[in-house]
DNA sequence: AATCCGGGGCC
DNA sequence: GGCCCAGGATT
């Protein structure tokens, strides 16, 4: 069997695997362009399972592409909270203010107009274009690499930047005449459900007669993947604020900056302190950092005890936070300043806290606090 | 080409 | 508790 009838058959066999087998998922009972760039948008870097209810939230809160686009970005940030990786959101709000300015509402249905759109990158793209508009366009993610690295047996390191131009060129050539649709979620969809990274369910694969990783006993080995960069560790230790007076029962919160980790979200006033400071015998030596940093801000606190500990792994960080309770002492800000909360800064309870986007992290220990 | 951007599931 | 998963933008 040469290699034009081992992609033939490729095709042919997980189209009609797909049409069968194919998981009944929200958007896929759609064909409205916005709510699939959505879901799409959702599912990079991110599970079915989990993008599911957030889809749900935001699809019916966002029916259509004005309401998002005429929503205030708090709004959209607080309906991706806990998604993660943050500027997709603001990227979608963008990108669909741009369709609703430029292209008359209507999401673009050509490779060239679709990709200069913020946050819509070659997968994106492919997978918006193919399934919305069944245009004949690859959409290579994490599945479909591992499904053709295995299937042909292509050794190349998948995290090298030309082996996704490798694998779209193959891709490609694949899509049965008609079908990209579907085709390119069936490639997803074998890769979720059948040739998983670990534990492969060959067996009940369409294409195992001719999977060459299979027939050389190697799909466990693919796809190649040099290991990342281990996150690099950082110690924290956030204050709860806690509020007196009129401000008994609230604590005291600030919004990130405008750009970067966590852009525009809001957390808990807390300060990067030197290796070695944050284990819990280093805490009373954190504790002086963090009470001269917020001073400078001109939040005067006193700190009290500790609270908990908390850890939190980006894919490039690893934040260890110790959490400790304080009280507003507003003589510990020079010239009597220390009423004035900077405008960034804004107190919270158990019911205000709702309005605000928090990363995770603060989310938990909010949460405890308020025993929500 | 390398780094910056979150968060969750599996074993 | 350690390992894995991984698009797009930026530099």
């Amino acid at each position: 069997m040469d290699t034009n009838e081992k992609k033939q058959f490729f095709s042919e066999h997980l189209l009609a695997w797909y049409r069968k087998h194919r998981r009944d998922l929200p958007w896929r009972r759609s064909r409205n362009p916005y709510h699939i760039w959505i879901s799409e948008v959702m599912l990079q870097q991110t599970r079915v399972d989990t993008v599911i209810p957030y889809f749900h939230r935001f699809t019916e809160r966002f029916p259509t592409m004005e309401a998002l686009a005429n929503a205030p970005e708090e709004e959209v940030l607080k309906l991706w909270e806990g998604l993660g990786y943050y500027s997709r959101a603001r990227n979608l709000q963008g990108a669909v203010r741009e369709v609703q300015e430029r292209y008359g509402g209507v999401v673009p249905d050509t490779l060239k107009e679709i990709s200069t759109l913020k946050g819509v990158g070659p997968y994106t793209a492919g997978a918006v274009l193919s399934i919305a508009y069944n245009k004949p366009e690859p959409a290579v993610d994490g599945n479909v690499m591992r499904v053709l690295s295995r299937y042909f047996l292509i050794e190349e390191d998948i995290m090298k930047i030309g082996t996704r131009g490798i694998m779209e060129k193959l891709a490609k050539e694949l899509i049965p005449e008609g079908a990209a649709g579907d085709f390119n979620q069936g490639l997803m969809e074998l890769g979720a459900m059948v040739c998983t990274p670990r534990s492969p369910h060959c067996l009940t694969c369409p294409v195992m007669e001719h999977c060459a990783a299979r027939e050389m006993g190697m799909e466990e080995e693919l796809p190649v993947k040099k290991k990342a960069k281990p996150p690099r560790p950082e110690y924290r230790i956030a204050a709860l604020i806690e509020g007196s007076g009129p401000q008994e029962g609230h604590i005291l919160i600030r919004q990130r900056p405008q750009e970067g980790l966590l852009a525009r979200m809001w957390e808990l006033p807390h300060v990067e302190v030197p290796f070695g400071y944050a284990d819990a015998s280093g805490v009373p030596a954190s504790i002086s950092v963090l009470t001269e940093q917020l001073a400078l801000e001109t939040i005067g606190i006193r700190p009290g005890q500790g609270f908990m500990h908390a850890e939190h792994t980006f894919s490039h960080i690893h934040w260890d936070m110790q959490v400790v309770t304080c009280s507003l002492e507003p003589s510990v800000v020079p010239s009597g300043t220390g009423m004035l909360l900077p405008s960034h800064y804004q107190w919270v309870n158990r019911d205000t806290m709702e309005q605000y986007a928090f990363p995770n992290v603060f989310l938990k220990i909010l949460k405890r606090y308020f025993s929500l």
